[in-house]
DNA sequence: CAGGCCATGTAATCTGTTACATGATTTT
DNA sequence: AAAATCATGTAACAGATTACATGGCCTG
């Protein structure tokens, strides 16, 4: 469902193609929510039968086509009742925390080796999340820019630092996991087996 | 893959049937990977074809049977080869991250309700998180008796500790979500649209 | 003898990933 | 002329959820 209202959210700011949406994905809310082309144009054509959205078609140069989907005011609704309601989190599959619950059963070496490049990656993630919560705060992002042009100005900084909380949140959910992942580390080295 | 590892981690510990492996999923490890009954059942038989596994059959009363499985020397060694690897962690989806990003389309008290709901959530999560934590390091559950009873005695606090640090990673990240959630309900007070 | 627990599954559906396929347009 | 980008998809498989189905055993 989260990747139907991920379409949505975008389209309600923006008509886009496929190609867009997926592009967009890929480069700044695929940070919260990722989906490859495969799964993007199939929804695409199954909302557009669901009456939530809406193609229209365009040609570039002579042949090629694009289908620049918009909401339809079912999808309007959709969204703004899915926006509204609290939707309980899915059950938890949390990879590297199974990992750790049988890390005990190799060795020392092995397992330091698994944590810190764990870390790393953390890390990693934690400081695209920064740059993109300092692009939004900044206005410096396209999709929130279109966004701004449909709100009273008094409202912008309050719209930007609501969506820049959002990657900070997650920068910080990272940079614990790093933190975590170092402590284990810590673990594993204090008491070696 | 991960699920076939979680049965491949408790049963490396305890020989268990699919009912047993469904239970403590639902009652501990789940807190970090849950699956239904009806993903468990049919993978078992799967992990049983490829030769990881085997079953014992064992009769209760006169007609109920049970099928109690073990792990393979094969099992063993996916299981060692699989805890020693890192693997990258998989795309992010994060549904209340998503939400958040289009929460600015919806009224403020629409938008408090649905953050205070999550961040009560993250709470009560983490508040099982702690307890299963606690209970580790005083060496209180059951799978982590059986697993000490195979381990040299001056590697049972290292071990427990080590089981205790990953609920206790997942408890922090839920109070993290919680106490984001209670900014975002800051920022939204502070500035109402 | 009723209610709860033990025990194993099937069916249908939905969601997500990886790999492949095709061809036009634009830029260097 | 080649390489990058625009553009839309299909196929096969893997992983996960919800609902349903069946029946025996054990305790009060």
């Amino acid at each position: 469902m989260s990747l139907r209202m991920a379409l949505l959210g975008v389209l309600d700011i923006r008509p886009s193609s496929g190609y867009e949406l997926s592009r967009f994905l890929h480069a700044s809310a695929g940070w919260v929510w990722s989906a490859p082309q495969s799964q993007i144009y199939p929804l695409l054509r199954r909302m557009e039968a669901d009456g939530v959205i809406k193609a229209e078609l365009q040609v570039r140069g002579e042949r090629l086509e694009r289908r620049v989907y918009e909401l339809t005011e079912e999808g309007q609704v959709e969204l703004r009742q899915w926006a509204r309601t609290f939707h309980p989190s899915p059950t938890v599959h949390d990879p590297i925390a199974l990992q750790m619950l049988f890390l005990d059963t190799v060795s020392t070496a092995d397992g330091i080796r698994v944590l810190t490049e764990y870390a790393a990656e953390q890390d990693d993630r934690a400081a695209h999340y920064e740059h993109r919560r300092d692009r939004l705060l900044a206005h410096d992002t396209p999709l929130l820019r279109e966004r701004l042009l449909t709100a009273p100005r008094e409202q912008h900084d309050r719209i930007a630092q609501s969506k820049a909380h959002v990657f900070d949140g997650q920068a910080r959910l990272a940079r614990e996991r790093a933190a975590w992942a170092r402590e284990a580390i810590g673990l594993a080295r204090s008491n070696p087996g």
